[in-house]
DNA sequence: CGGTCTGTTGATACGTGTCAAATCACGTGG
DNA sequence: CCACGTGATTTGACACGTATCAACAGACCG
């Protein structure tokens, strides 16, 4: 997975607006700016994961954003809306915020103009609105799940680089919602766990359908197809009571 | 209001790549464009309001955007994520996907460089996703108030120009959460109504506290400030039970 | 072997969804 | 200008899903 060795080492010799970047590492649970900072540069991901989260005033926190290899973070405006922490061991680009806002062109290695590159962006923020826009627990771990299909290990699990405090703060849930969910649809055998971290996506079209499934055309034609908790038998002992009670 | 004045009876004439869109209006309700269609221009309001939705397969709507005047969208890749569809009468400039995709700079009136533009797209969608992230309906309500704040009238007065409905599928909340915590949030003297579709913020403060307030630093000094609807008493006759029962 | 941290499970409270009905806003026609 | 009809909004009663608080289990580390 460690391509950056043909991107890293550019910059500083040149002196010109080659557009040229630094490279930069972080540890796990590092933080590379904070809320409210000047925002000065902008990053792409070379390897590992980063969250962008907010600290409310009430104490709870949100996780705005997972980004992995090849995504772009950090574009705001002069100050940072988010912090950015290092899930896991992080290393990643830093671009000078005046290669955005100038009038030559940029031209990224490997990542074609910086206009495809906002637009890659513009995408994903999009993808993370149609995420929190579902209703149930259930749908919004769902669709979790579905968007970490990149995590794919070659044995077909997903290694999921993150703590489920993360999750529940990125789909506005609780750590305990998050992990019954999941429990649950293990249950349903929709999904195998070998270890907290590593999950096998059994049946990905039950779980499409439960994420809202692949879009839809028009309102009509309404098939009622609401699966709730309650709403089918589990495995053997058919136990389809409510507060996902199981054994 | 009208000032598109300035900016509509250009292109076509002009033969080069002089970046110049075509003026469009849609009529209340009208569909603009459809989830899966190909993506073929982007727009940019003029006036009035416009949403983009999804429809899911179990016959939820979800509204992912409202767009003002100013406001870009319909820049997603090869199709769309969403449908297009006019909340009021609207005004709008359609731009050619070329003028995007091009190699070169596309200088839009009045409103800068290509990359300018996406930037204040890319802007709004974090600020959804934001609002998204928060997890009671109270806090939603609030900070989607909040945002409306552009649309004040002279006298101060906020004029809602989207229905109850299409709040709730913004918010994935529904109609009667959303009009009970507005009426929850004007019997505590935060809001008053003039009729549903004209709110006073009250105490913009008091909501900006509901709705996560003005970003914070770190974490740290937590100041407990849980304000749950049964946490206070409202006007007269203090009564803070759950269920919204007030009188 | 006893710490702490993360994840899971249980019991219960409470917030929100659902279904139903009343009320209000507003356009139409008298 | 007012009566009426229709759809939007509000309110009520109740069920259900998720948050909360608490306890337990497993992993990792000293």
């Amino acid at each position: 997975m460690e391509h950056h060795q043909t991107v890293t080492t550019v910059s500083k010799s040149m002196p010109d607006r080659a557009m040229l970047g630094v490279r930069q590492v972080l540890s796990r649970g590092e933080t590379l700016y904070t809320e409210d900072d000047f925002a000065g540069d902008w990053f792409i991901v070379l390897s590992g994961v980063l969250r962008t989260c907010r600290y409310l005033p009430d104490g709870h926190r949100q996780v705005t954003g997972f980004f992995f290899p090849e995504d772009v973070f950090g574009l705001e405006a002069p100050t940072r809306r988010t912090s950015a922490e290092a899930v896991t061991e992080v290393v990643l680009m830093r671009y000078d915020r005046a290669f955005l806002d100038g009038d030559e062109e940029v031209s990224l290695p490997s990542l074609g103009h910086a206009r495809h590159l906002l637009l890659g962006a513009l995408d994903a923020a999009e993808g993370r609105i149609e995420l929190l826009g579902l209703r149930s627990a259930c749908e919004r771990v769902a669709g979790f799940l579905l968007r970490m299909d990149s995590l794919m290990d070659a044995d077909g699990y997903i290694f999921l680089p993150m703590g489920r405090a993360d999750i529940a703060d990125y789909l506005a849930l609780t750590v305990e919602t998050v992990s019954r969910t999941l429990s649950l649809l293990a249950r349903r055998k929709l999904l195998s766990f070998r270890g907290p971290q590593r999950v096998l996506l059994v049946s990905r079209s039950q779980l499409e359908e439960l994420a809202g499934g692949r879009p839809w055309s028009s309102p009509a034609t309404i098939v009622q197809q609401n699966i709730a908790y309650t709403a089918q038998r589990d495995g053997p002992g058919h136990l389809r009571t409510n507060h996902y009670i199981s054994h």
